[in-house]
DNA sequence: CAGTGGTCTAGACCACCGT
DNA sequence: CGGTGGTCTAGACCACTGT
């Protein structure tokens, strides 16, 4: 009555019985057969199903929980992560005001062509030679005055008429989501300094040779699969680039 | 036979009984009754002493797992952490080289005294007026040349004798933990740029105006007593600040 | 081989939520 | 109130480690 045999399993599987349910909950959020937002059946209805006890949809259910794809509430019951604007700021931009305070850009200006990916798009996106891409060029502010300058490199096949869209959105990951079928999973960024040239002293409105946080973006999807390539130069100013250690 | 009762507790306890058997496990490495590296007794005998079921102390043993405290290794055991130079740059040192490779810097040249606490660093280490610290000044090299300068602040009750110490070690928090039995357990960050002034030029071998990465670091001990200021100047020509988002 | 952590099960009670 | 996730227990087997 314990060990781990199963109805559903062909083969001896390699992996833990928790990992193969969490794999098969995971493809069903990445399909689309569970949608963001959605209630999902309850541990027990899912153990039934699946053919195993309780606990081990549970601990499949918590790892997904603390990698951000489903929310559990206590009382109501399990859902797929969705994302909203404010849920994006709070997990993806690290940037804090002198007091501590989490800082909310809103857009400037932005414009966006569709173009053949160059060299080193293709390789952050893992794209293939002649792949056309969707290219944003944005400038945020905040307090009254431009942040940063980003230029924003997104697949065109997974994002098809993104460049025809009449007001680029300011939070572009819960766009994707909603519009595209496309979750942002995670992401990496790698930091350093320049100093102003003249094209981004004008569009950050401080003096050519004033230092800069530059932050390179690329996001992910489900099975790390790149979706987004991002490139960043900040006036930190007023501003600090957060990071908890540990 | 479910449910929580319990012969050690007195108090109802507000806290789950696993989170109560956390803290005392997390108090006996506080308190130096669990010394680094040490083995410790295995789920059964914690359980058994503890009287809770093995469940219980397993969900404990997890989370010190998460957090760092404790290493656990199939048919060896569970051990309480145990900081090493290549552990720490790991964990806390967050500089990779164009490659991707993680960059681990040699000491230059250092200098340390004991000096009383500036209000900027009383407010960051919680320490009262009058206070002293231990403040070293130091540069770091990569790949033969300069690669940062870093200013260290210490409480000097915490590290006595640091500042007399002939050489000071490369790699801090295994020092200090191994010497002065304080254990670093986690951190924050803050990033901003700046241009070389003529110190920092002299420092990194770069011409003043150059572009800085400069991060400034509090490391904290248990129950998040702040152990560490450190603010650090890096010429980033080379290297890259990588975060990972998620 | 014996001992450890890792997985899995079955079943119970508790705390919270909406109706 | 019934249904959900959250906690707790007791006991079993599996996989890895060192002797």
């Amino acid at each position: 009555m314990a060990g781990q045999d199963d109805a559903t399993t062909t083969v001896p599987a390699l992996l833990p019985l928790y990992a193969q349910v969490k794999a098969r909950l995971v493809a069903r959020i990445q399909t689309g057969d569970w949608k963001p937002g959605q209630l999902i059946p309850n541990e027990f209805a899912l153990a039934d199903e699946l053919g195993v006890s309780q606990g081990t949809v549970r601990k499949a259910l918590g790892e997904m929980t603390a990698e951000q794809l489903l929310v559990r509430r206590q009382g109501r019951g399990t859902f797929v992560q969705q994302h909203t604007p404010e849920s994006m700021l709070f997990r993806f931009f690290n940037f804090h005001d002198a007091v501590g305070e989490p800082i909310s850009p809103e857009t400037l200006w932005a414009k966006a062509r569709v173009c053949v990916a160059k060299p080193a798009e293709r390789s952050r996106l893992r794209l293939a030679a002649g792949a056309q891409v969707v290219r944003i060029s944005r400038v945020r502010g905040h307090g009254g005055r431009p942040f940063d300058h980003e230029t924003i490199v997104v697949p065109h096949d997974l994002f098809p008429g993104l460049a025809e869209t009449p007001e680029i959105p300011n939070t572009l990951y819960d766009h994707f989501q909603q519009v595209y079928a496309v979750t942002v999973t995670g992401g990496e960024e790698k930091l350093d300094a320049v100093v102003a040239g003249e094209r981004e002293a004008g569009w950050l409105d401080v003096a050519a040779g004033s230092p800069l946080l530059r932050v390179e973006r690329t996001m992910f999807s489900f099975d790390e699969k790149p979706v987004e390539w991002r490139l960043s130069v900040c006036a930190v100013a007023n501003a600090r680039y957060a990071v908890r250690l540990g």
